[in-house]
Formats: C-alpha cells, sequence, structure tokens
DNA sequence: TTTCGCACTCTCAACGAGAGAGTGCTGAAT
DNA sequence: ATTCAGCACTCTCTCGTTGAGAGTGCGAAA
C-alpha cells in the first residue's frame, strides 16, 4: 500500500494522466472527465483511451467519482502520491520572498512577530496560517523581579529562556515594602537564576526550611514570594501559544462551504488543542510535512490539508508553522511558501540572539 | 420620530399585539401572520381584526412582510420601540448569577479575566461576546524596569496604571551589565514613576540634555535607555484590547447563515476596527444601550443587534463589554446578563485593588 | 367596530422532461 | 495488443408546471 508499489506497477502514461488531472481538479475544483483531459494534456490520445487509463487508477484507489457520470476526483491517497512523487514545487519568484523577509522584521518580540508570520502566512497564500510556539518542559529562569502593586497585590515578572516574559499579580497577606522585595528578588536571583522551573518549584520548600532556621528577614520573605509566584505557575494550565490567522479565507473554499462542517472546523481552531496535537506530531518531523485529508486523525479536517514546517534557531527546533487549506491547494505554492517562512523565521529569531 | 410619537399614537391593544408579536417572532424567527397572533394573544380577536391592526402597526413602520402572504416582522424601528417602551425585562435566576460570579474569580491578571467574561458571556447567551478595554490615553507609569539578554538586547518591562505590565526587547549599540541597568532604572523610577507616560516621553530630551552636563555615566546610560524604550512605544499602534467569544455561536443563526455575509462579518471582527469604534460609541452612555440592525452604521451589521454596557471601577468607566447577536435575540435575557456581567466584572476589578 | 367570506398573491415542495456531461462496453482498425 | 469510434446508459441540473398551504386585503354583514 505504500506510494512506491503503486507508482511502479502504473506506467508512466497512466502516472502523466494521474498528475494532469490532479493539476487540473486543484485549479478548477471541478470533478475531471476524459474529454477534458484529452484535449489539455500533450499526448494524444482520445477520451476512450484515457478512461481506460482512469478505470485503473480508480481501482488503485487513486481517483475516485461522485457519481457515475461525474468526472473523476483524487482521494487521499491519490494526493499523497501526488505530493510524495509527482509534485515538481516551484521555485518562488523573488518578490515573493522579499515579501516574506519585510514582514518577518526581526526587531520586533517573539510574540509579535509570531503573529505577523501567521498573518502573512495566511494573506500570501489565501488560506489559514498558523504558528505554533510549543511551551518547552525545560524552561530556564533568567531573572525574577518583583513589583509592589497597591493593596497588597504584587506584581511577579518571570524572564524565561532568554526571550520570554511572564507577568502575574499574586496578592499577599501583609504589605511589602519595595525594598523588602528587591532584597527578595536579589536573593533568589541569586540562588534560583539559570536553574529550571521544575527544578526551582521543586526546592523552594528545601530552601524555606533552611532560611527559616536561618531566621534572616529578606530571605523569608523572598521564599515566601517564590512560594506564591511558583503555585500560581503550577495552577495554570500548561498552555502552549497558537496563532492562526485567516481563518475566513476558509469560508470561500467551496468544499467546506456547508455551514455545519465550517462550524465544527471554527470551532476546533477555537479550542486550539486539536490542532495543537497535530502540529505536535510535526515538530519532529525533518522539514515540509503534509497532513492529507483523514490522515491528520481529525474528521473536521476531512476536506483539508495541512502543510507544515519545523522552525529552528541554532539547529534547535523552536515550534512549528503552516497553513490549513482545503486538499485542493496549490501545493506547489504553497509548500515552498511554508519552507521559506519556517526557514526565514528561524533566522530572524537567530537576530534577535 | 421618536418612540414616544409612535406609542402614543398607537392604542393600547395595537402596542399588545405588536409585543406579542414581536416576542413570538423573537422565539420562532418565522414572520407571524395574523392566524397565530388571534390564537396565541390572551384578547379574543379574530384574525381579521388583527390583520387591520397589523395592518396599521405596518404604516407606521413598525412592521414589516416579506412577501405579500408571509406573516410580519419587525422592522429595526421596531425593534427600537419593543425595546425601549414594551420589554419587561426578566430577572436573572440566582443559578446563573451564581454562575457568573463563579467565572468572573478576581483572583487573576487582568487580561484573563477580560478574556474570561468574554467567553462566558457568548457561553451563557450562545451568542457572541465582547469585552473591551480602551487603551487610555492617560497612563501613568509607575515602575520601570530592565533586564539583560543576550546579545545586546534589553529586556523593558514597564508597569502602567497599577495594573498593566508591557514589555519590550530593544537592541543596544553596546552592551550593558546588570548592575548599570540597575542604576538606570532606580533613576528612571525617580524621576519619572506616578508620571504621565506622553510626559515622559515629552521630557525624556530635556533630560537627556541635563545628564549630559552633568556627566553622571549612570544618568547618560538611563537616558539612553528610556529613548529607545519609549520611541518603540511611540512606534507601536495604539492598539486597544479587544477580545472576542463565540464567533461560532452566530454561525447557527438562520438569518445570518448566507456564507458571504458571514464571511464579512468575520472579517469585521478580525479587524477590530470597526467594533471599537461601536463600542467607543457605547463607553459613554449611562448603561446598558442597545444597537439594533443598520444603527450601528456597519453594514456587516445589518441584522445584528449589539448589547452593550460600560463596566467602571471606583466610579470610574473603564471599559465595555457585550454581546452581538442576531437582531432577533431574546433581549429580555441577554439585558440583564449584559448589565450583571458589567457590575461583577467592575467589582471583580475592584478587589484587585 | 368587529367579523365573515372570498378572491387573490406568494412561497414551497414535488414532479417530470430535456439537456448536458460523462461513463462503460463492444467491436473494428491499426 | 493498443487504440479508438460509436452507442446505450446513468446521473445531475435546470426549468417549468402544478397544487397545496399560508396569509393578505377588501367589501359586506352583524
Amino acid at each position: 500500500m505504500s506510494p512506491e508499489t503503486n507508482s511502479s506497477q502504473l506506467s508512466e502514461r497512466s502516472l502523466y494522466l494521474f498528475k494532469a488531472l490532479v493539476e487540473h481538479f486543484i485549479q478548477d475544483g471541478a470533478p475531471v472527465g476524459s474529454r477534458t483531459l484529452s484535449k489539455d494534456s500533450s499526448l494524444n490520445l482520445s477520451p476512450a483511451t484515457i478512461r481506460n487509463v482512469m478505470a485503473d487508477l480508480e481501482d488503485f484507489g487513486l481517483l475516485d467519482s461522485p457519481h457515475t457520470s461525474a468526472g473523476r476526483v483524487p482521494t487521499a491517497k491519490g494526493y499523497r502520491l501526488f505530493v510524495d512523487s509527482l509534485l515538481r514545487v516551484n521555485d518562488l519568484n523573488s518578490i515573493e520572498v522579499e515579501k516574506i523577509a519585510k514582514e518577518l522584521d526581526p526587531g520586533n518580540d517573539f510574540k509579535v512577530l509570531m503573529q505577523r508570520t501567521s498573518s502573512m502566512l495566511s494573506d500570501i497564500t489565501q488560506l489559514a496560517g498558523v504558528v505554533m510556539l510549543p511551551r518547552t518542559e525545560q524552561s530556564k529562569l533568567q531573572h525574577i523581579e518583583f513589583v509592589v502593586l497597591s493593596g497588597n497585590r504584587v506584581l511577579v515578572i518571570l524572564v524565561v529562556n532568554d526571550r520570554e516574559v511572564q507577568n502575574r499579580i499574586i496578592n499577599t497577606s501583609r504589605t511589602y515594602s519595595a525594598s523588602e522585595l528587591q532584597e527578595a528578588s536579589n536573593y533568589l536571583n541569586d540562588i534560583f537564576a539559570g536553574k529550571d522551573l521544575t527544578y526551582v518549584r521543586a526546592n523552594i520548600l528545601d530552601e524555606l526550611e533552611k532560611t527559616k532556621e536561618q531566621l534572616s528577614q529578606s530571605m523569608q520573605t523572598a521564599m515566601e514570594m517564590a512560594q506564591l509566584a511558583f503555585d500560581y505557575e503550577k495552577s495554570k494550565v500548561d498552555s502552549d501559544e497558537l496563532f492562526f490567522s485567516g481563518e475566513t479565507n476558509l469560508m470561500d473554499i467551496a468544499e467546506l462551504c456547508e455551514a455545519d462542517k465550517l462550524k465544527k472546523l471554527f470551532n476546533t481552531f477555537n479550542q486550539k488543542r486539536d490542532i495543537l496535537h497535530l502540529l505536535e506530531q510535526a515538530i519532529s518531523a525533518d522539514g515540509i510535512q503534509i497532513f492529507i485529508g483523514e490522515e491528520s486523525g481529525h474528521d473536521v479536517l476531512d476536506n483539508c490539508s495541512v502543510v507544515t514546517s519545523p522552525y529552528e534557531v541554532d539547529g534547535k527546533i523552536l515550534g512549528v508553522l503552516g497553513v490549513i487549506g482545503p486538499t485542493r491547494m496549490h501545493y506547489e505554492r504553497v509548500i515552498p511558501i511554508v519552507d521559506i517562512t519556517a526557514k526565514m523565521l528561524g533566522s530572524a529569531l537567530n537576530l534577535n540572539n
């Protein structure tokens, strides 16, 4: 059932016709008949001959016909063969590359950059763009800082992984002074900076014990604050970051525009969970990865394909980005766009280091 | 043209029937005929009599008939009269109040709270919820802090208005040490804490001149950093915060489910600009404000109504929240929900102070 | 003033016919 | 053995028709 088996059992000519059919279908969205194909493929074959070939292709599970008298349509398996073996990817013209580069101005912070990337992807492909930054397990605490707010509230600022800032507000039982908190943060930075967040969380209690014995007021304060801060962290849902854009582009796609399906699809986007799950699969892929139709395992994505690529900084994979559209999308255009965007996002982030 | 004119010129009975018709239509969504109305209004009138009344109401511009032989449907003007003069708002049952209260747990930070509120609104009404926090012009700088990142990058953290945290990363021309930046922030906090952001921006250059003469290295540094930080701020789009949720609920509404209209509506949500504009109108309203259909001035909202209420802390209006749905919505339910949500969000935010 | 009766209008669903597109198969030509 | 023309067949789509159903408006009666 592997693509190799298929393609090797099919003649050159069959594959050529198959490719022509898929391209034609991607262009028009209408089932393709033998007559059409005979006119526009360069080999001069009569519709009848082509019908025979198409019957073979249907037997192989590459084509399907909506009903006896419509043309043929590629199946998911057909698309798979197409993108794996037949597709010739265009190079992007330099104007488009420029356009992408311009959008990924590295002078922005992380989130802005991700958002930009996602909306650029959707703009340029006219499909839905998505950029994910997984919440990494190893978060190195770089800096902790406290700011006194009014009414026994303290703002905790954590800088993590040299780029990410987390803010949270905690309510304290008593009023702390600014200098007290300054000391506390100094102390915490001394012992915990560079350590992993999970490590920090695990060792706060131990440290608390130690400091209790030493009875230093400032350390005491520090540990109290830290405990509050990291307890909060613990309770927080471990939500990865996921940016969508251009979902509305999908409303134009004929295949998806049944109100019911569309609603389910949009709900899936909003929940984020399923999409995250899908993208997490793609994170370990070597480069471009394509999920076609049912392959994704989520039936809302039945008529959709997802083209993804991980993006990396310093050879380390940071996240995944991609495009969601109908199975009938212009792969030869979308694939290089996703590819180059991943690379450029990587290097834009690299400059930030 | 004011509602008073209308209602005074219409008999008690006409208004009663009108109210019954609107309620019926809101319930079913189908045009209401004379027969139906005769059966279910408690006054015993024949369909023929009711037809006469309905003809009058149509002359007043309160009703419309899609075609000769459908029933009648309220016009925007009709809805206006309905909500202004005829509607009797239900009290919420305590279970729902509980539910709202539970969702608005004050122990969260600002954004989380807004997001929660919005999604709670959409959940409970099955419509689209929206919460806005306008970027206020007067932003008091409370605290500024620098954290050294790798590669000549410095993280600037601004605490503004006692609750809001802004982070930005700036690229510097040389490497600064942590202690240098510590001094810088101390200095800046001394002279600028409590001042308005616009004031700060305006006076940085002046201060820079002064410090140049005094030639103190740390002050020098401080001003350089500040300039970078606030330049960035200036260039940033003055984007207010706006949280949507439950947009997908609108896909079920029959009136809106033409693919084309729906797409335009969703695009409007994504752009946020138009909705912001609308909500800004509502911010000066005294309490609940309702935009019906065309009244909003945005033709994408043709078949929609927007029910809003400002929410306030310490008697000061902070923002606006509301619900977007079809003109044919259960106002008697939605209005108290929006009302009470605004009040509870206000008090939840109050506890944070 | 209210109601009844009646003719009229409009929508909607069902039905059938005809056109169009495309297929599969057969048998002849290459 | 391929290839291909011819032909019968199938399925969809559109269009016009038709009848039922819902609701109206109006004039005349109560």
